[in-house]
RNA sequence: GGCGCGGUGGCAGAGUGGUUGAAUGCACCGGUCUUGAAAACCGGCGGACCCGAAAGGGUCUCGUGAGUUCGAAUCUCACCCGCGCCGCCA
């Protein structure tokens, strides 16, 4: 959510903000309805408060009339009748309030100055790490190889739940476990963040602390009987940890790192990529948040970035890193890297992390925020997350890229105190 | 799920319709004193919003929302949360 003051001053930068989206068509009429909204509002606030002022003079002095045992009827008539006022301009406010806020929480971030205006063929690949095998033919799919070599059960799973829902056994449980240790231990031991182990089900406050409320709602799975909601990412839990507080100086930077199921109903995705492990309704994700001051966020999302980068480079799968074009960073976020792996049997590549820093757009909405120094006035905390990484599309890599010859799988040299083995069969 | 009690400023804790945004204590910030520190003393000390160049003025905020009233932290209703006991339960 923005401030509102950028309506007064920051037009032209919202409006450029929009364009570089490639949302002015759409949302530029919104910013002009905005605009004047935002004029009405403030005269319906000083309106409302010179009247409340007199209320307020008029109580005291029929307080002070009746301390000294004299008739007030006069008065309390006259409060009346301001009483009635103060009512009908109260709800004009609301009236206007109400609209401006549906307003505000349809407008996206604005990107940094450095991500550049356009869409999906914008992004550019910024870097890469290592060798991908070469997509010839002779690397058997995930789901193939998987399910000769008994790690996972996708016609259980769909049975018992549905399709996009996947049973792991025997070792490839053993590999979600492994992977689970394995990712939170490095970022513990060797990143300094804190673990977490947070609720999969959350309140509605919370899933609007974070956007995925009111717009998403559709995607989400929920527990109608309690208003709960099961999350889409631990971001939604961990981001939330600090909602209306204040971080008292010295408490910044923090990171929390945190395992979690991940449920996604994506009502609109069936038909694309249905096959196996890369596009399920359910997987679970070692989640990476950060909160940071304005003045470090930007050099927080490398650091966050390179912290996800490291878990592919330990286990060993080539990856790229994108940045996202302004049109295709997510709706609340200022600028996104995705860590991408290549995946040489299905011949794509895969989506394993996305690591965004949100500015203070979403510490707005959840109202997060922190004392720079004692006695300052405090201010929003930056907010940065980042999967790292994302287990089913991880397991899809890892079943693609170490494939042996011989239909079993190398087990990289990190995960193998982990699993206990040195290969798959 | 049932019964009971309770939610006041960073914390503790007064306050049951009228100059109460809220006593008091602690914490915190500034100062005096001191070689320095502590103690003592003096002063300051929540947040959001509106008007204003500023100084300053105003409004809202005592869990949340509605209501009664000229006026609500104080009264009414609903909801949320916490605590205690009982029931159920992995």
């Amino acid at each position: 959510m923005h401030d509102i003051r950028l309506l007064r001053d920051q037009m032209d930068h919202l409006r450029e903000g929009m364009r570089r989206r490639g949302k002015l068509d759409e949302l530029g009429p919104l910013l002009d309805r905005a605009e004047a909204l935002e004029k009405d509002r403030r005269d319906a606030i000083r309106a409302a408060e010179e009247m409340q002022a007199q209320r307020n003079r008029i109580s005291q002095e029929v307080a002070q009339l009746r301390r000294a045992g004299e008739n007030a009827d006069a008065l309390m008539a006259e409060g009346r009748t301001v009483g009635e006022q103060i009512a009908s301009l109260e709800a004009r406010r609301q009236a206007v309030e109400a609209e401006m806020q549906d307003i505000l929480l349809q407008l996206p971030n604005l990107t940094l100055d450095e991500v550049p205006a356009g869409g999906e063929e914008a992004n550019d690949v910024v870097r890469t790490w290592g060798t991908a095998r070469a997509s010839d033919g002779t690397v058997v799919p995930h789901w193939e190889v998987g399910e000769r070599l008994g790690v996972f059960d996708l016609a259980r799973g769909a049975k018992i739940s549905g399709s996009g829902f996947i049973v792991y056994r025997g070792l490839g449980a053993r590999l979600v476990r492994a992977l689970m240790n394995f990712m939170v231990d490095v970022h513990v031991d060797e990143h300094g963040y804190e673990e977490l182990w947070v609720p999969l089900l959350v309140n509605r406050a919370t899933m609007t602390g974070t956007g995925q409320l009111p717009k998403f709602e559709d995607d989400m799975y929920a527990v109608a009987n309690d208003d709960l909601f099961l999350i889409p990412t631990a971001e939604v839990p961990v981001t939330n940890l600090y909602r209306d507080e204040i971080l008292e100086p010295g408490e910044l930077p923090r990171g929390f790192v945190a395992f979690s199921a991940c449920f996604r109903r994506e009502a609109g995705s069936a038909g694309k990529d249905t096959r196996g492990l890369l596009r399920v309704h359910e997987f679970d994700k070692v989640e990476l948040v950060r909160y940071a001051t304005p003045e470090n966020s930007r050099a927080e999302l490398e650091l966050l970035t390179s912290h996800a980068e490291t878990m592919l480079q330990r286990l060993e799968l080539p990856y790229r890193v994108l940045r996202l074009a302004a049109g295709d960073t997510g709706f609340s976020s200022a600028m996104t890297y995705d860590l991408e792996v290549f995946a040489p049997g299905v011949g794509k590549w895969l989506e394993v992390s996305s690591c965004s820093v949100f500015t203070d757009f979403q510490a707005r909405r959840a109202n997060i925020r922190y004392r720079a120094a004692a006695g300052e006035k405090p201010r929003f905390v930056h907010t940065l997350n980042g999967s790292a990484l994302a287990f089913s599309r991880i397991i899809a890599a890892l079943l693609e890229q170490h494939q042996m010859p011989d239909g079993s799988i190398a087990v990289p040299k990190a995960l193998q105190p982990y699993l206990g083995r040195d290969t798959l069969r």
